[in-house]
DNA sequence: CGTCCATTTGACCAAGCTCAACCGCCGTGG
DNA sequence: CCACGGCGGTTGAGCTTGGTCAAATGGACG
């Protein structure tokens, strides 16, 4: 838990996150925050877990980004997917008893614990909020299932744009606001391995971008020019904003 | 449901599938079963459910094998996932109301409609079945992790051979024996868009593989010659025999 | 026997990779 | 205070994998 929590006064972003989508009940609220255990930090660059090691618990990302990747044989890395604030990470552990990715902190991270056990009695006991949990699940493989289809099927300006539009779709649930323009802490191989392209092409591509108006740089600040077009261009199609909740049956008494 | 059922005989195909992998009660049996409501069928190469087509309702495979996928404004398409009997289908529906990938049948199928709002009482009420089936959606997300991982990071031939393998795994978790043939529904246009390759290359990589004594073809019909050697080449790991459940919770009451 | 569709093969093309060098910024140590 | 080293970004030259286009083959089925 973060601690004693008088409803309402800074909760664990789960918490928050999760009743961004769904009124939770006081005693679910509850629940949730105790399932969760002590903090950790992990300084950017630095590995939270690393793939193939035992593990027995989940994360929560209270502040800062992370991002689970894979290595491989030749040496090569893919980067699965990025994780933000208010994400449930190392669910790849509750498959198996040990973790499937290894999970690397991008910028300086907040991040708590949370055991499998304590996930499963929240699954038994508020089965409610384990119906909500699912249902961010599901919305996560779509989005996964997106960027699969850019690296599948799209050229790299196309990969790329996908890529910018997701961060900045994903970070407004978190921040609120409107946001055109946002401080990437990845480095342009990251950029790469999370696109299965090559850190050379990436800052070609960066350059073109540049060159056709779509996007500005200056350092790592990053402005999107022209939304709607990179959109059109890309299909894109924002899958974090809202999450249907109505299947959910009504609170048990 | 699939009709009255005396324990044990002729179950759906998904309450088959969870009890592989933990002992379900007779009351977690019984509510599965009673949220599945009639069944369909689909001819091979027909769709079931349409992208962006407004859904309620969930399936569970029965028999046959369908693909999710989506199209591409250029008239490309990419196969996402391949689904098999005692999958439970559609569950991007679960997070907005309409469909988000197109649901096509492989071959001859069986499903049979599970509504969302069935799912969401399964979740309330039987909490365990609910993080047993939060289990697997994390399974099948490392899956497609290593899809991903395969497009992104590898060339044809390994790309190829990591569906070949998967595919055979899937298989060996429902039937069970020692399989190393397999029967391939899927045309090379198919496994091109699973693999983000064109039907084209694909033929040559087939033949490649034949050339270098990795498989045998016989019309559709595909024998896998040397497992370990393709495992050891790929770095495939098998993400469907096992999975864990040892964190959910003991029977309540 | 003809039609349709999947598979196969060839010739040529191009997006993105490799290798290599260079730049610019920043932190560190002398 | 400045020199040095390292890392990330930038750019060029040449190459490779896989794409494109097109045509031929072959099997299944009415």
């Amino acid at each position: 838990m973060m601690f004693a929590n008088p409803l309402g006064i800074r909760r664990s972003a789960l918490t928050r996150r999760l009743s961004h989508y769904l009124t939770l009940t006081e005693a679910e609220d509850r629940a949730l925050e105790a399932a969760e255990e002590r903090e950790r930090r992990v300084a950017a660059g630095e590995p939270l877990v690393e793939a193939s090691q035992p593990i027995d618990r989940l994360f929560v990302v209270q502040h800062g980004w992370l991002h689970s990747s894979v290595r491989l044989r030749d040496g090569g890395r893919q980067i699965l997917r990025f994780h933000y604030p208010g994400d449930l990470i190392g669910v790849s552990s509750i498959a198996w008893s040990q973790a499937a990715t290894t999970l690397t902190a991008v910028s300086d991270c907040i991040v708590s614990e949370l055991p499998k056990v304590q996930l499963g009695r929240l699954f038994a006991t508020h089965g409610r909020v384990g119906g909500l949990l699912y249902a961010i699940a599901a919305a996560e493989s779509v989005a996964m299932s997106d960027r699969l289809t850019a690296i599948g099927r799209m050229n790299a300006i196309q990969r790329l744009a996908t890529l910018l539009l997701d961060i900045t779709a994903r970070l407004r649930v978190t921040a609120g606001g409107v946001i055109d323009t946002i401080e990437l802490p990845l480095t342009q191989a990251d950029i790469g391995d999370a696109l299965g392209l090559t850190k050379v092409h990436v800052n070609r591509t960066f350059r073109e971008m540049e060159k056709r108006g779509m996007i500005a740089r200056n350092g790592r600040r990053l402005k999107i020019l022209d939304e709607p077009g990179l959109i059109d261009f890309t299909g894109f199609v924002d899958r974090h904003a809202v999450i249907a909740t109505d299947w959910l049956p009504p609170l048990l008494g």
